[in-house]
DNA sequence: GCAAGGTC
C-alpha cells in the first residue's frame, strides 16, 4: 500500500485536519522531536487504497542568516552585507530537529500533500518542506504527479474535504516573494544596525542600550511614538471662550445647555455674545427630537482587537497577553489565538459554545436568556481565511485559572457572548433652545434595552437624567448665562492600543509579530511604558527618529514597509522577476545606507546634545597597561572600560558587577586585573581587560577571563587554578575561585556549575599533584583551628575534592545564580545529575595542562 | 550582538 505524507503548519492543525479527513478514525503518536504528532489512517487517494500520515512542522523550518564569518562585527564592513556577504538557510530551531523529523516520517512515502496555512509564508514553508522531504521519498514512476497543495479557508468539515477533493500545486512565486522579503530584511536590518551600534557606542558612554537596532518594522513603530511626542512638545495651548447656559425646568431642577457655536477664540466676540444673552429672562424651545439609536454589538474577536483591549482595559502588555492567550489555548480553554478573522464560519456551533457557559456563576443569567429567547445573528465580519475568531472552548472559573489568565479568559468569553447578543438600544432626546439670538442644545440618552452591554458593562450607555417633556414654543426661565475661559490641551503619549491600531493600519508587522516589535522598542530602551500603558520615547529613541528625519525620512516612515511590500506582491503575482526585484531594492537601500553613513554627522549633532562622550562618562577603576593611567569604567549597557589617553575601549562581561582586583596586574600586558562577579550566589573570576579583548594565546578566544587563560605560570590562570573537567558540560574546567574564601568555591569556566567546597578554611591552594584515581588536581587546604572538620587538632589537609573521603563530605554542587532573575536559565534548571558528589570521568587528560602547551608558550615568547 | 516571519 502506498503512503501519502501530509504536512500542516502547526501540530494543532494537523490534528484537526486529520480528525476531519479520517472521520475521527485515526491512530496518533508523538514524533521524535516531542513537539509534532503523526496521525495515521487509511483511505483512498488517486483511486487506490493508501495509508495517510498527517503531521506538521512548527512554523518555518529554515531561517536565513549570513555565512558564519560575516557575523563577526569587527571584521566585516556593514556595507558588504548588501551584496557581497553570502547568505545561507539554517534550521530555524535546531532544538526541534525538524529536518530529521520530516525525513524520518517522509522516507518511503509516495505522495505529499501540503496543508500549510494559505498565505505567502505558508507557501514558502511548503518549499522548505519539499526541499527537506523529496530527497527521501520514493521516486515517481513515469512522470506521475506526487506533490499536491491543499487550499482551504477555514478548518471546517466542508472546507477541508473540499480542499482534499481539489488538490492543486504549491505556488512558487508566492514562496519566492517571501524569500525576497527575508533577504531584504536581513541585509538591510543588519547593515544599519551594525553601523549605528558601532558608530554611536564607540562615541558615547551613556546610551544605555547594548544594541542600537534598525528594522523596517521596529523603526516605524518607534517613529509613531516619537511623532506623538513631537506633537506634545510643539503644542501651543490656545485660550478659547465658551458660553454656558442654565435653564430652570422645575423649582429645584436645572438643565445645563451646550452652546451651538461650541467655542470662539476671540474674547471680545465671546463677550459680545454674552452681552446679547445674559439679560434674557427666558429660554424658548426651538425644537425637540427623540431618536432611537443603537450601539452595535462587537464583531467576533481577532488577535489585534484582543491585544488592544488587553492593553487598554486589562493593563496587560501585548507580549504578555499573547503568552497568556497561548497558554489558555494549549490548555483547551480558548480557540487558536492568532487570527485576523472577525467572521464566524458558516457552520460554527454558536449555540453549542454558548451552552457551555450557561451555568457560569458570572454570566449564566444572560446566557440562559439568550438560549431561551434565541441568539442574534453575529455581525458580518472579515474572513481572512486563517482561523476562526477567538472564542471560549469550555467553561472555566476564576479559581481554576486565576490572575491574568482568568481576566483574559473572562474578556474573551464576555466578548463572545456579546457577539450573539442584541445591539444596545437607547433613546436620544435633544431640545434646542433660543436665548436671545443664540442657540443652545441639551441632549440626553436613556436605555431602551441594554442588549450586549449587559455582558460588557464597561460598554454600557451611561445613565443620564431624563429631559423634561416639552414642545416648540415652550419657555423656561434662564438660571444664568456665563462665559468660561478655557485652554486647548496637548494630546497625551500614544497608548499601546493606539499604537497597535496605527501599526495595523499601515501594515507594520502581523498579528503575531506586532507584540514582538512593541517589545523590541521597549527592550532596546527607545521607549518606556508609562502609567495607563502609554509609550513615552526615551532620549535615545527621540534622537534616533529625529536623526532619520534629518538624513532620510523614508528610513522611519511607515511607507518604507508598504513600498517594499508592493514590490514583493509583484513577485508573488508572477509579474516581476524575483532576482530583479531583489537586486533593485537592495541597490536602493545600499544607496540609502551610504548616504546615511556619509550624513551620520547630522544625527551625531543630536546625539551630542543628549549624551556624553565616552571620555566624560564612567568613573576611574583600573590602570591601562599601555599608558598606566586610570581607565574609566562605564556602567551603562554595554558596560566597558575606556582609556581616554589611548582612546581605546575594552568590552567586559555583561550582567554582573566589575571591581578592581587587588591592583594585581596581568604579566603579559601590565593591565590591572578586574574581578567580574554575578552576585553572592553566582560565580566570579578575574580578567585582564586587554586579554579579554585581544586573546593572548592561539588556543584562546575573545571574551575569556583568567579562568580560561592558558598562561603557563601566571598565578591567576587556568593552568594554575584549574582542578578537573566539569561534571556537567563537555568542554568546561572546574577552576578554583581565589576570591571566594572563606566560603570557598570551585566554578566551571564554561557553564554555571559551582561547587561549594570548604566553609572554614583560611587558605586554599591548588597543588601541583594530581589524584591517583581521577587525575584532578589536589587541593591544599588550611582550616581554621576552631572549626576544622579534620580529626584531632589537624588543620591542614591535601586531597582530591572528588575522591578524598574527608573532602567529599564537604563538597556541594550547585548552579550559579545570576544577579538578575531575567538572566537565569541554561543548564541551571537541569537538576537531575547536578547534586551530590562530583566525579570526573576517568581516563581523560588532565585539564590543568593546556592541550597545546607548546603553541601557547610559543605565542607567549614571540 | 543584528531583521522579520512562522511557531512551542
Amino acid at each position: 500500500m502506498k503512503t501519502v505524507l501530509m504536512v500542516a503548519e502547526k501540530p494543532s492543525l494537523a490534528q484537526s485536519i486529520a480528525k476531519i479527513l479520517s472521520r475521527g478514525n485515526m491512530s496518533s503518536h508523538k514524533g521524535l522531536n516531542g513537539a509534532c504528532s503523526v496521525h495515521e489512517y487509511t483511505g483512498t487517494f488517486a483511486g487506490q487504497p493508501v495509508r495517510f500520515k498527517m503531521t506538521s512542522v512548527c512554523g518555518h523550518v529554515m531561517t536565513l542568516d549570513f555565512l558564519g564569518k560575516y557575523n563577526k562585527w569587527d571584521k566585516v564592513d556593514p556595507a558588504e552585507l548588501f551584496s557581497q556577504a553570502p547568505t545561507e538557510k539554517k534550521e530555524a530551531n535546531p532544538k526541534l530537529n525538524m529536518v530529521k523529523f520530516l525525513q524520518v516520517e517522509g522516507r518511503g512515502c509516495d505522495y505529499i500533500v501540503l496543508w500549510l496555512d494559505c498565505d505567502k509564508e505558508g507557501e514558502n514553508i511548503c518549499f522548505e518542506v519539499l526541499d527537506t522531504v523529496l530527497p527521501v521519498m520514493n521516486k515517481a514512476h513515469g512522470g506521475e504527479k506526487t506533490v499536491f497543495r491543499a487550499r482551504f479557508s477555514s478548518i471546517t468539515d466542508t472546507d477541508i474535504c473540499n480542499a482534499m477533493a481539489h488538490l492543486g500545486e504549491p505556488d512558487h512565486n508566492e514562496a519566492l516573494s517571501v524569500d525576497a522579503r527575508q533577504e531584504l530584511d536581513l541585509r538591510i536590518g543588519c547593515a544599519f544596525t551594525r553601523f549605528q551600534t558601532k558608530y554611536f557606542q564607540g562615541k558615547y558612554g551613556d546610551l544605555d542600550s547594548s544594541l542600537i537596532s534598525f528594522g523596517p518594522c521596529q523603526t516605524p513603530t518607534l517613529g509613531f511614538c516619537v511623532e506623538r511626542h513631537d506633537k506634545i512638545q510643539s503644542f501651543k495651548p490656545e485660550t478659547y471662550w465658551v458660553l454656558q447656559a442654565k435653564v430652570n425646568t422645575d423649582k429645584d431642577r436645572s438643565l445645563l445647555l451646550d452652546w451651538d457655536r461650541v467655542r470662539v477664540f476671540d474674547r471680545e466676540i465671546a463677550q459680545m455674545f454674552l452681552n446679547l444673552t445674559k439679560l434674557e429672562k427666558e429660554a424658548q424651545v426651538e425644537a425637540t427630537s427623540r431618536k432611537e439609536k443603537a450601539k452595535q454589538r462587537p464583531l467576533a474577536l481577532n488577535t489585534v482587537e484582543m491585544l488592544r483591549v488587553a492593553s487598554s482595559s486589562l493593563g496587560m502588555g501585548p507580549q504578555h497577553a499573547m503568552q497568556t492567550a497561548e497558554r489558555l489555548y494549549t490548555q483547551g480553554y480558548i480557540s487558536y489565538p492568532r487570527t485576523e478573522t472577525t467572521h464566524y464560519p458558516e457552520n460554527f456551533d454558536l449555540k453549542g459554545s454558548l451552552r457551555q457557559q450557561a451555568n457560569h456563576p458570572y454570566w449564566a443569567d444572560s446566557v440562559k436568556r439568550l438560549l431561551a429567547e434565541g441568539i442574534n445573528r453575529p455581525r458580518k465580519g472579515h474572513d481572512a481565511g486563517d482561523h476562526p475568531p477567538i472564542t471560549p472552548m469550555r467553561s472555566a472559573t476564576e479559581a481554576e485559572l486565576g490572575g491574568d489568565a482568568w481576566r483574559l479568559y473572562e474578556y474573551i468569553t464576555r466578548h463572545f457572548i456579546a457577539t450573539v447578543s442584541h445591539d444596545c438600544r437607547y433613546l436620544q432626546s435633544t431640545i434646542s433652545f433660543r436665548i436671545g439670538p443664540e442657540l443652545f442644545t441639551c441632549s440626553g440618552r436613556t436605555v431602551i434595552s441594554p442588549g450586549f452591554t449587559e455582558v460588557m458593562p464597561w460598554q454600557s450607555v451611561p445613565l443620564e437624567e431624563s429631559l423634561p417633556t416639552c414642545q416648540r414654543g415652550n419657555t423656561f426661565p434662564v438660571g444664568e448665562v456665563k462665559m468660561l475661559e478655557k485652554q486647548t490641551s496637548p494630546p497625551d503619549y500614544l497608548t499601546e492600543a493606539e499604537l497597535i491600531t496605527l501599526m495595523e493600519k499601515h501594515g507594520i508587522g502581523t498579528d503575531a509579530s506586532i507584540p514582538v516589535h512593541i517589545n523590541n522598542v521597549c527592550q532596546r530602551n527607545y521607549v518606556t511604558v508609562e502609567s495607563g500603558r502609554r509609550l513615552k520615547p526615551t532620549n535615545l529613541g527621540i534622537v534616533l527618529v529625529h536623526g532619520y528625519y534629518k538624513i532620510d525620512a523614508e528610513l522611519v516612515l511607515p511607507t518604507i514597509r508598504s513600498a517594499v511590500e508592493r514590490q514583493l506582491n509583484l513577485i508573488a503575482q508572477g509579474k516581476a522577476d524575483y532576482r530583479q526585484v531583489l537586486s533593485h531594492t537592495l541597490d536602493v537601500f545600499k544607496r540609502k545606507f551610504h548616504y546615511f553613513v556619509d550624513s551620520i554627522a547630522g544625527m551625531d549633532e543630536l546625539m551630542e546634545v543628549s549624551f556624553s562622550p565616552l571620555a566624560a562618562t564612567g568613573k576611574p577603576l583600573s590602570r591601562c597597561g599601555k599608558c598606566h593611567r586610570f581607565m574609566k569604567y562605564i556602567q551603562a549597557k554595554p558596560s566597558r572600560l575606556h582609556c581616554s589617553h589611548c582612546d581605546e575601549t575594552y568590552t567586559l562581561p555583561q550582567n554582573g558587577t566589575i571591581k578592581l582586583y587587588k591592583e594585581l596586574r596581568c604579566p603579559l600586558d601590565d593591565f590591572e586585573l578586574v574581578l567580574w562577579s554575578s552576585g553572592s550566589r553566582g560565580k566570579s573570576y578575574p580578567l585582564c581587560p586587554y586579554c579579554y579583548n585581544h586573546p593572548p594565546f592561539r588556543d584562546m578566544k575573545k571574551g575569556m577571563g583568567c579562568n580560561e587563560c592558558t598562561h603557563p605560570s601566571c598565578q591567576h590562570s587556568l593552568s594554575l587554578l584549574g582542578i578537573g573537567q566539569c561534571v556537567e558540560c563537555e568542554s568546561g574546567v572546574l577552576v578554583l575561585d581565589p576570591t571566594s574564601g572563606p566560603k570557598w568555591k570551585v566554578a566551571c569556566n564554561k557553564c554555571n556549575v559551582v561547587a561549594h567546597c570548604f566553609e572554614n578554611a583560611h587558605r586554599v591552594r591548588v597543588s601541583a599533584d594530581t589524584c591517583n584515581i581521577c587525575e584532578a588536581a589536589l587541593l591544599d587546604v588550611d582550616f581554621n583551628k576552631a572549626k576544622s572538620p579534620l580529626p584531632g587538632d589537624e588543620t591542614q589537609h591535601v586531597g582530591c575534592v572528588f575522591c578524598d573521603p574527608v573532602f567529599q563530605e564537604l563538597v556541594e554542587l550547585k548552579h550559579a545564580a545570576s544577579c538578575h532573575p531575567m538572566h537565569r536559565g541554561g543548564p541551571g534548571r537541569r537538576q537531575g545529575r547536578g547534586r551530590g558528589r562530583a566525579r570526573r570521568p576517568p581516563g581523560k587528560a588532565n585539564p590543568r595542562r593546556p592541550k597545546d602547551k607548546m603553541s601557547a608558550l610559543a605565542a607567549y615568547f614571540v
